[in-house]
DNA sequence: CACTCTTCCTACCAACTAAGTAGGAATACT
DNA sequence: AGTATTCCTACTTAGTTGGTAGGAAGAGTG
């Protein structure tokens, strides 16, 4: 598995922006996390991550609001968006074989059993990024398995 | 998980061997596959295979003999190579943060728990590729599960 | 030895993707 | 009007992937 710096990036932020609206808050914007504050405290390049923000948004994970006391804050409670709903937002599937969706790989003669192997290794992952949430990830629990 | 072109010819061209030197054999080659009928049956071009297959060699999965009469054969039987020694013969490591190995992405501050995370899909995915060998696949059989 | 066949090895090329930058338009508030 | 922020498009740069070319080295045959 290959994680990108664009799924890092969104991960990161989407915990920083959890960790922020549902922690302190209070200070000014009503729970709104702006981007530049998310660029700097996990050190992403601002307009990078403001296209990261853009995908997570239209994704329905986060909601936004522009102008000043602008920011982001998450449109669920932590403890219901997984991992797997981040890294889908932002990366399209979480298995591909030369490029291509893994159960369309096209096989033929003696390799024919490939495609049972990406679909099992294709469920593995899903189930450990499924099954752990963004509230999990910041209460330092280790991670759930099924 | 992405899996290039490269690791999907390679453990195409493993099974490819197996079946010709377990199979029918008594051609004339004792054994002995040719690279240029690899890229045949499974449609690979041929001086790309060539590569792969020399560091498919270089790991110890399989041996070859050059001149007339020469090709690769497997170096164990196939039920004692897994989906997890090839690919780790051509892609190096199995999961990759932005390049780097899993545990050793440097996250600081609220995004500490993705590192657990991280090694838990490398875990998952090494159970199957590991658990699934060659002759698992040429049976046919469901992909094997711990 | 000459010849042929095959693996071995290096260098190279084209296309694509990832990562990051720049600059402005739209929106919201004062 | 002015300011702050999100939104959106286009661009640049560097690296990787997939693939090609051309030969050198070894192994057998007559």
């Amino acid at each position: 598995m290959y994680v990108s710096a664009r799924s890092d990036y969104a991960l990161r932020a989407m915990l920083a922006v959890a960790a922020a609206s549902g922690g302190d808050g209070e200070d000014g914007g009503g729970g709104l996390v702006k981007a530049a504050s998310l660029a700097e405290v996990q050190d992403i390049p601002l307009s990078f991550l403001q296209g990261i923000l853009l995908d997570l948004r239209r994704a329905g994970l986060l909601l936004s609001h522009r102008g000043a006391d602008g920011g982001y804050a998450l449109t669920r409670p932590p403890d219901e968006i997984t991992v797997g709903d981040v890294l889908r937002a932002v990366g399209g599937s979480l298995t591909t074989v030369r490029g291509l969706p893994a159960d369309r790989a096209g096989y033929h003669g003696v390799a024919a059993g490939l495609t049972d192997v990406w679909l099992a290794v294709h469920g593995a992952i899903a189930t450990v990024v499924d099954h752990t949430t963004l509230a999990a990830l910041l209460t330092q629990a280790p991670v759930t398995r099924s």
